[in-house]
DNA sequence: TCAAGACTGACAACCATTGTCAAAACGTCT
DNA sequence: AGACGTTTTGACAATGGTTGTCAGTCTTGA
């Protein structure tokens, strides 16, 4: 996922958003925002789909929830569990998900950075496999 | 960038082909097919889009050149300079690319999917920052 | 309770990317 | 060079995720 620390600004607490901020909660595993809507809509708690877009990208903003894109491009949002930076290990094929502390990582990519000359940096890292489950 | 290595097929040498390995020769940094695209055109060297995108998808399974995801999650392609696997720093501003090997890290992946019983494990790593010279 | 302003939703608009398919270009074989 | 089977191209339509619009609705603080 991708570094980032913002303030959190105060939001008013909507049906809407407590419908998302539901789905979330009980989704273990990087959910669309096109799917957040499927669901919502199947469970009755309809929602726009702008909606759904904006409540997800003001959680990211956040930092409430985790971004990454998937293969194919699309956006997929997660609840942040850890507070700290982090990373994921996610299947391939089920989008199972373990979440991944990498201090060695981010050491080395600070200094990458700046044996370069590059400041206030940042950056990505996923890992993608095929987990136990869909070996089977 | 994306681990993958795959057999590189023959293909017909074609103008559209050659136009666009030339732009990527003189290209430093990741392009978009759009912009690839422009530049071909603004160049007299008229391609289609579609050819483009088609053409840089046969580049990139081919594993000439490196694909990743700019932040908008629009696809942007580089020719590949080194044959082995390695990760990029980017910079936010004016898109300068370094390539960086981390052998470090690619044994920390694999050992993280290992523990994790995740199979046939591929990874994805940028950095972004600042470069020097847009700090200026 | 009220007013100000944030939020929502239906829908249009965007835009990168892919599909389609007839016409043109390649490479090969004579 | 000429012919032929294939691959490639390009103009355009279609897709699909995401964002913009804007009038109507809901929250919240006073």
């Amino acid at each position: 996922m991708t570094v980032r620390q913002q303030p959190a600004k105060e939001h008013r607490r909507t049906r809407q958003r407590a419908a998302v901020d539901e789905v979330l909660d009980e989704t273990e595993d990087f959910i669309s925002a096109q799917e957040l809507h499927s669901l919502l809509r199947a469970r009755g708690a309809g929602v726009g789909l702008a909606t759904v877009y904006r409540t997800l990208q003001t959680l990211a903003d956040d930092g409430r929830v985790d971004v990454l894109r998937s293969d194919a491009g699309e956006a997929v949002y997660r609840r942040c569990v850890r507070e700290e930076h982090h990373h994921h290990l996610v299947c391939r094929s089920c989008g199972a998900t373990v979440e991944i502390a990498g201090p060695t990582v981010e050491r080395w990519a600070k200094s990458v950075a700046d044996q370069h000359g590059y400041a206030d940096v940042s950056h990505t890292l996923e890992i993608f496999g095929t987990c136990p489950r869909c070996r089977a």
